[in-house]
DNA sequence: ATTTATTTTGATCAGTCAATCAGATTTTAT
DNA sequence: ATAAAATCTGATTGACTGATCAAAATAAAT
């Protein structure tokens, strides 16, 4: 039987982690160092140390905490929809609005991402499946319910995801100044709604 | 007046050029160096450093020679085609054909923007800017010409943009094994259609 | 043939950083 | 209160890397 962390290990590995995002967010992931970590963090080098393996493993945890908060946020709102539509459009809105109100969370998301990679040194992005990704595997559920309950037409769902994911991915790198991320939320769900009815 | 490089700077130029994008689909921006190139390019450090001023300098001119590769191999294709419509379809055929024929060029391209920072510190993804990108205009400009012509609906050229480049950006990450790209490039053609026509 | 300019090498230097560890501090258990 | 365990610090070490440069090799000019 695994102990459990105890109270002070589990926060203050929430501490780190929350100072590698900031950090990746200020300098990114080419200039992430332990000590720039340690000093957001206002703890000293050694202490990141005693509770991570080493700087992979604090970026690895740090990709699962970003990964997890961000299904958790979409998935719940997704469940208060009942039909497939609304399911699909609350799955865009929501997306979008993450983008918002964890724009710093999201920008470190890309800076690990686009970078970490496998011990045999593949990139994450090469890696990350469909299949695996929840926030695909969720998406793929509500357009095969929607053709299910006639909702929605025949396509292959799993390109179609792959169409909506991107269009969605695309904004977080659009220039916050010339982009009406409102205007562009209607746009797209004006545009997925042609595409899937 | 500018003097012209000589043919052998310029070859030289290209070479190691061509060693960093093998480089960064090796191993990763993050780990790549001067040395690393410098094997891959057999040639010694000091001749890098000898016809670039430093490695950022090597990065950025790889990232020029990248898009403007890719930009040109998509123009020449797309000004074949007459009808709006055809030049869209064409667009997207040969963005989607270059991430299979360039692949290791793909990777490298990915690699630079997700992690060059300009002096300031702000990463490139995040500058890179669709009033300034070739691309992004030239598919706006489409856009706009078959609604001149009345051959598309009315739409926001510059949202529709960002949801294609987004779809055809997105299969740029899909797994090798699982991913059909030809399947996908259907798929994106049918629902484009319907979203512009 | 000789001088001058260009190109190339690889050793060296200075700086950075991940990881370690001996010892200090705090918490928990007895 | 005391011992044991857990947590934390910051200096140190060893490895790596970008950039420099003196000297060698090659090419071009006279």
């Amino acid at each position: 039987m695994e102990k459990q962390p105890s109270f002070i290990t589990q926060a203050r590995r929430e501490q780190i982690i929350e100072a590698t995002i900031k950090a990746l967010d200020e300098i990114g992931y080419k200039s992430i160092s332990l000590a720039k970590i340690a000093k957001i963090a206002k703890v000293s080098t050694g202490l990141i140390s005693y509770h991570f393996s080493d700087k992979e493993d604090v970026l690895n945890n740090t990709l699962v905490y970003l990964l997890k908060k961000q299904y958790d946020y979409i998935k719940e709102k997704v469940d208060e929809s009942k039909s497939a539509y609304d399911q699909l459009i609350t799955f865009i809105d929501t997306s979008l609005a993450y983008q918002g109100t964890h724009y710093v969370h999201n920008v470190a998301l890309i800076e690990i991402i686009f970078n970490a990679r496998t011990p045999d040194n593949i990139p994450y992005y090469k890696v990350s499946d469909d299949e695996e990704d929840p926030l695909y595997v969720l998406l793929q559920e509500i357009l095969q319910d929607g053709q299910k309950t006639k909702e929605f037409s025949t396509f292959d769902t799993k390109n179609v995801s792959i169409i909506i994911q991107g269009a969605i991915g695309e904004s977080m790198l659009m220039n916050q100044e010339n982009f009406n991320l409102e205007a562009y939320k209607n746009e797209l769900v004006t545009m997925v709604t042609k595409m899937v009815k």
